[in-house]
DNA sequence: CCGACCCTTGGTAACGTTACCGAGCTTGCG
DNA sequence: CGCAAGCTCGGTAACGTTACCAAGGGTCGG
């Protein structure tokens, strides 16, 4: 900057308003910043701007997934970034890969690049260590699951009512034999819909059956081997309920393998790309990762105004789409019995 | 950290040094040091640190896409992000959304916040405003589209050879009426994806005929339509090559409703999750957007050590995944009529 | 014609950090 | 015992920027 000042004949303070925009500088004096600009290949820079205006926000956001590559982080992602980016803000992303030193180790990579706020989808069991950072001022929003250990603003699915809705969807169609595949009991989400799962048989009166209840399958194929077992378990289920996308995956392989997926009705939790391309389309109890970004950057910008307000957490809601595989009616076992629904909408 | 060097009763020199875990401070001293840095809640600032140590890296690589919530965009950005944080880099991502202005907005907030390197899929018809930022010493790498108006590193897939392969496994099958579907012409690969059609085509003698080929598709609608179409024509194809991955659902929910999935082949360039699932299952030509980030990666930290070397292309090759839908034959017509490959073999 | 006011301009200090250098102390060797 | 060498330690200046303040010149009303 006093290379450009100095080509220019102006002082420092003169190029500082110049790169800034603001007025009080003469056409012809910012005209002459401009070229001496150009020549020195100069370029602003913004990191000592935020050094010498302490307390300036640095317009940088840092969200923590567990995999940028999951689809569902990719959208979060995609909407915090288009929200942030309003603001002219930047998002610097990582993923902890569900691992809790990475995840601590990452966060302090950010907080120590200054960063303004945090949106995290936690996955160690505490989070104290970040009441430092809180206290410093930067600001935390978690996302798809809450952090027990910490109050701040909190952005999660409606994994209960989202699951008692899958659930009950299928007690409407008549089953009473409903089997469920559901993921690391240890993980939030994965509980919360187990939990949504016995709510709903509770409420039609059904006993859960042990027998049909897989719970800590962490992938697809653990969960196609369990949907074999469950078929071929002396009281099969006659409906499956999958409670995560990759266990919805490995279900339907193993329902489709078997002949089946006309047969045992079949819902699974989080959509899956092309599912209504499929025969039957699998239904599902879709979340909306869409809705989760957003609000959970819009959270975090009003609290970066407003940072004395309360922590609140926003649940966001879940719906039902029907394509076929849930609406198969129990006590029928023809495979030309195809369910009413369309095949192919909506995706 | 000078609040923290009065409360311990040493000098700044003393604190530096112990938040860098240089050695040459007592021990007594260190641990007098990091209780006063719990006491008053301080965080190192590697910004300032960086501003002081000019030159040195700033350990912050930014990464343009077009989209982060396109899966083939996430897998590339998370094997980026793998490599990177080897060398304790953070990544810095944003979405161009194709527009170019866009484009160069963010790619001008990445240098301002002086990002050591860029990885960026370009979507503007003109980079050359990258030349101030080259010669300053940010080193660019683009990845999936070259930019032909700067020599930069590029890494890109082999568009034209797996177009080609696409086609000749079609023509193998006995098809000589090959459907082509093909995204905006102004898009790199969508050019030389039909490149690589016409070539395969020549190499078999087949004379193309433009009937049978719709380019600027853009979405899975417009897919949708124009297989109808093709496949209502007078002289339809017996097979349809599709080149980008939301044209191949497209044609494929066509081929679906119009119930030709097992009468006419079906190749389609870029994987599509759940594909192996379907029945039959779609075969493609599979891009490896793994590969491709992780090499971005790659070379960029090269060129960071190295920022004389000569500007190099790679072509990552790709590799078609046989499902059903492209082993299907020519000259027979009964939906008996099943290929030979297993279904559900690889997703 | 003069004083008050406004607009433009630049000098200086500071943001948080580290390189550089010099000061003080201890150790070892002749 | 004296001197060189090796440590631990801290003061100061600088990285690139902007807030603050002061100064110079022009304009306008009285």
């Amino acid at each position: 900057m006093r290379d450009v000042a100095a080509l220019a004949g102006v002082g420092v303070m003169t190029v500082s308003r110049v790169v800034n925009g603001r007025d009080g500088v003469s056409a012809e004096r910012a005209a002459r910043v401009w070229r001496a600009i150009e020549q020195l290949d100069y370029r602003h820079n913004i990191t000592a701007r935020h050094l010498r205006l302490t307390g300036q926000p640095t317009a940088i956001i840092g969200v923590l997934l567990e995999d940028v590559a999951n689809p569902f982080a990719a959208e979060l992602l995609r909407a915090v970034e288009n929200v942030v980016s309003e603001q002219d803000s930047l998002v610097v992303c990582a993923s902890s890969d569900g691992d809790a030193a990475r995840e601590r180790a990452l966060l302090e990579a950010f907080c120590t690049r200054r960063v303004d706020g945090l949106i995290i989808v936690p996955c160690g069991p505490d989070h104290r260590y970040l009441l430092t950072e809180l206290r410093r001022g930067t600001q935390v929003v978690f996302a798809d699951r809450p952090a027990p250990t910490i109050a701040a603003d909190t952005v999660i699915s409606d994994n209960v009512g989202g699951s008692r809705l899958a659930v009950s969807h299928l007690v409407n169609a008549g089953h009473t034999r409903i089997g469920f595949l559901g993921d690391l009991r240890q993980i939030y989400t994965a509980a919360e819909r187990h939990r949504g799962y016995l709510a709903a048989l509770q409420s039609a009166g059904i006993e859960p059956d042990e027998r049909l209840i897989r719970r800590d399958i962490h992938n697809e194929q653990s969960a196609e081997h369990a949907t074999h077992d469950l078929l071929a378990a002396a009281p099969a289920p006659t409906a499956i309920f999958t409670a995560q996308n990759l266990l919805t995956i490995g279900a339907r392989k193993a329902l489709g393998s078997a002949g089946a997926e006309r047969l045992v009705a079949h819902v699974g939790f989080d959509d899956v790309p092309l599912a209504g391309l499929l025969d039957p389309g699998i239904t599902v109890i879709a979340q909306d990762p869409q809705a989760m970004g957003e609000l959970a950057a819009q959270m975090l910008l009003r609290r970066l105004r407003d940072p004395a307000a309360a922590p609140e957490t926003v649940e966001v809601p879940t719906r039902l789409i029907a394509r076929g595989s849930g609406e198969i009616r129990a006590g029928r076992s023809s495979a030309t019995d195809r369910p009413a629904a369309p095949i192919a909408t909506p995706l």
